[in-house]
DNA sequence: TAATAAATATGTACTTACGACACATTAATT
DNA sequence: AATTAATGTGTCGTAAGTACATATTTATTA
């Protein structure tokens, strides 16, 4: 058997292989990056340097590694785009359609993140990188409408029964803040006295002004939510805003 | 060049080509088929076939086709294995740790089936296809008892927001019948007189009796979901039971 | 600097939902 | 026919939700 016979051989084999089921798909994970700034919620997007999407932006992805399994790929995008490492991640979906990436048959595991964007060791790695609030958002390169749209739905879900939503605003914050916030992800209107009652009635919150005993009950003051809410994961304290 | 040793050379190969990038990665699909019986939440289970798992029970699940979407790939295995193909079905997770699969890298994306145990329709494809009650299962094959109890979660959140527990009864049923099913999934006892009111105010349900103009308000009577509720997805129309 | 405007903090009244419980009616059992 | 078990309906007290009013503090401006 001469030595091309061989590698005809073995090319065979490869294609034989390459062609069998479940060996020629890839894996990717897709992030939305979400966080809240001048009183809109907003969304960390790229210029997608595919010529099918051109001038479209895209979510932030990239395939998973062999030796990585999701999470950690998820936090490796994380970390690399926006210079945290520590974020509230969750699962959200995973799209599968086979149309959905031109150059092949691509599955993406959608995850959704929540930021401050204010939070001073925020460093994006690109000028190409932008937030875009998520009201504007009218299309995106691949799927990505279809995902963030998914994203945006599990965080209103989310942030009705669990204090997710401290993820996005600085460790201080007063209630308008807060509220407002509220407002933007559920696109309601809430009434500000009755929100108040709500937030007071569940105990979340400390008062700043008075854990440093300075002045208190004056307007404006700042809070902070009480330390055994903090969490990264979706946590299993209920904070239920009906 | 003997059998033998070409043998050897495309199995030297395959391992090659598994130990590629994006290439040696499965996707599977893993269906957790849930029904009621005997006042019981049960799943459906086959017996393990790998030597690692001898003896142990695993989801049904399997490898998608490279020409098979997601939602496609469950309901081809629910259909294999349960004879419906109209059901309920919803993704759940997405599962890719490394070492979750003892032959290789394999992510799978969980879903779970709400079907009526009952229906005549139903034809299980095997005999090594049983029902367990899922309050009995301590281990499963894999990493299949996290993804149960995943799902079993899931359904617990959905059960509270949406009418999809209706999925696992018949037609017609009895309010008891209804509120057993509620008790088996929260696993909580509930007021027999404040659950009717809470079932009879939201105005899901027809009295069949008086639909049909039979005698009415005999006790044990038997009811069913309004047409408008009636769902396969997971459906906007809202059953809060809190 | 005083008057006005804007935003904040707290309170009240009405309505609705929830949870615990009592009682009447029908079907099955003895 | 009497007893038991299960079903169907109602009441009441409490908690939560909604709408709205008023007072206080800070910012603006004449």
């Amino acid at each position: 058997m001469t030595e091309k016979a061989l590698q005809q051989l073995k090319t065979a084999e490869i294609e034989k292989i390459s062609h069998l089921d479940y060996f020629n798909i890839g894996i990717t994970v897709d992030c939305v990056i979400l966080g809240y700034d001048e009183k809109e919620l907003k969304v960390l997007l790229i210029k997608s340097d595919m010529q099918e999407f051109s001038g479209l932006y895209s979510l932030l992805g990239d395939f998973i590694k062999p030796d990585e399994d999701l999470e950690t790929a998820s936090y490796r995008i994380l970390k690399e785009r926006t210079g945290l490492d520590d974020v509230y991640l969750e699962q959200v979906h995973t799209f599968g359609g086979l149309k959905r990436h031109p150059s092949g048959r691509v599955i993406t595991i959608a995850y959704y993140s929540l930021i401050d964007i204010r939070n001073h060791k925020l460093q994006l790695s690109h000028n190409e990188l932008h937030w875009h609030p998520v009201t504007e958002i009218r299309k995106l390169a691949f799927d990505h409408k279809l995902i963030l749209d998914t994203c945006l739905g599990r965080l209103r879900e989310q942030v009705m029964e669990h204090p997710v939503i401290f993820n996005l605003l600085p460790e201080k914050f007063s209630l308008r803040e807060l509220q407002e916030l509220y407002e933007a992800i559920l696109g309601v209107e809430l009434d500000r006295r009755n929100f108040r009652k709500k937030i007071s009635i569940k105990d979340w919150l400390v008062d700043i002004d008075e854990m440093e005993n300075n002045v208190p009950h004056r307007p404006g003051r700042l809070y902070t939510l009480k330390k055994q809410y903090k969490t990264k994961g979706s946590g299993t304290k209920v904070l239920a805003l009906h």
